[in-house]
DNA sequence: AAGATCATGTAAATCGTTACATGATTGT
DNA sequence: ACAATCATGTAACGATTTACATGATCTT
């Protein structure tokens, strides 16, 4: 019934930006905007929106919309809000990180070469339209001026330095590979 | 009891990679290895062990070395062997990746301007001593050509080309804030 | 003699994912 | 009408972390 902890402050905080959300739209957001570093599914959202609201962190504000469908809409409350900034006011514990494609990097030397140089491949090749998503989104939201979106705007920007640096990475972990044959 | 999946492949490619060890020697060694991108609690390596070795995956090799300390010292299969390559050569899942730093970041309007920045200050000193770390462990094991090592010098190729961009968005990122306040 | 580290494990709590389940509405 | 997508939730399972528990040995 808890699904708590982590999950809570990242929904609040996007119930921060939002304003008022329901759970499904929580999510779509998050897909578009922290996906990269942030995700959530529908069966930690919908539990974790009713503990919240047990706690009295948000409210909900049913609508049924015009067209009478049902919909769940919360907005924080002050303590909401509260709870919220206490935590970002914390320095930011770092979390677990696995990353099964560098384990398996790791241990290329038990299989062919070529079976590391096609999975580098292939991430290249997901993290290149990672790129262009990101970009895009980037396009969008606009200059770095607009102060409303800077944290937006700097946390694409990490994420697209990243990925930059990684595709140069995939290109020198490659040569480097294929040069080993020899 | 069965803690499995990715753990047991991870002890598994460690095993390999050994040629023999101990859960805590295992531990040991993947501080120093793979932490940057696999870690492993020895609560979830003795279990995952002792599973292993049921499913005859490892062998235990019981040495109660010169100063007779109990130790459990396991090898691979041959079965051990062939189910970790059988994971090799299946293309990487990509994770769930949780960031609780540049969570905190994207919610950045909700607070000062000045914990921000002393949240990215906090992480650059973080990834600056890493950098260190693995420059040195990247200097121990010596140069690109010697094949014995390539995996493990690849990456660590790519942890430390992200950390060098990951200190650059840094200073990219203090700077667009703080020319916010003006 | 004390503190660090070697060494192994269990139990409980937490947490997260997948599969299951349902039904309305919107766009084509 | 059919597909997509809106919308919410439960149940079972799988996996991980934290706390608990113990004791030997090595180093200073």
């Amino acid at each position: 019934m808890a699904k708590s902890n982590k999950s809570q402050y990242a929904i609040l905080g996007m119930l921060a930006l939002l304003k008022k959300s329901s759970g499904y739209d929580l999510k779509k957001n998050m897909e578009s905007t922290t996906q990269y570093f942030w995700k959530e599914t529908f069966s930690s959202i919908y539990p974790v929106l009713e503990d919240l609201e047990k706690q009295k962190l948000i409210s909900k504000v049913e609508t049924t919309k015009k067209n009478d469908r049902k919909r769940n809409v919360y907005t924080l409350t002050a303590q909401g809000k509260s709870k919220l900034k206490d935590w970002l006011l914390l320095p930011p514990e770092d979390m677990q990180m696995r990353n099964e494609f560098l384990l398996k990097l790791f241990f290329g030397n038990m299989v062919p070469t070529e079976v590391t140089i096609a999975h580098i491949e292939h991430h290249k090749q997901e993290i290149t339209s990672k790129l262009a998503f990101y970009k895009a989104v980037q396009g969008e939201i606009g200059d770095f001026e607009s102060n409303e979106f800077v944290y937006s705007l700097i946390t694409l920007d990490h994420g697209i330095r990243l990925i930059q640096s990684s595709l140069e990475w995939c290109d020198a972990a490659i040569s480097t590979l294929k040069s080993l044959k020899s």
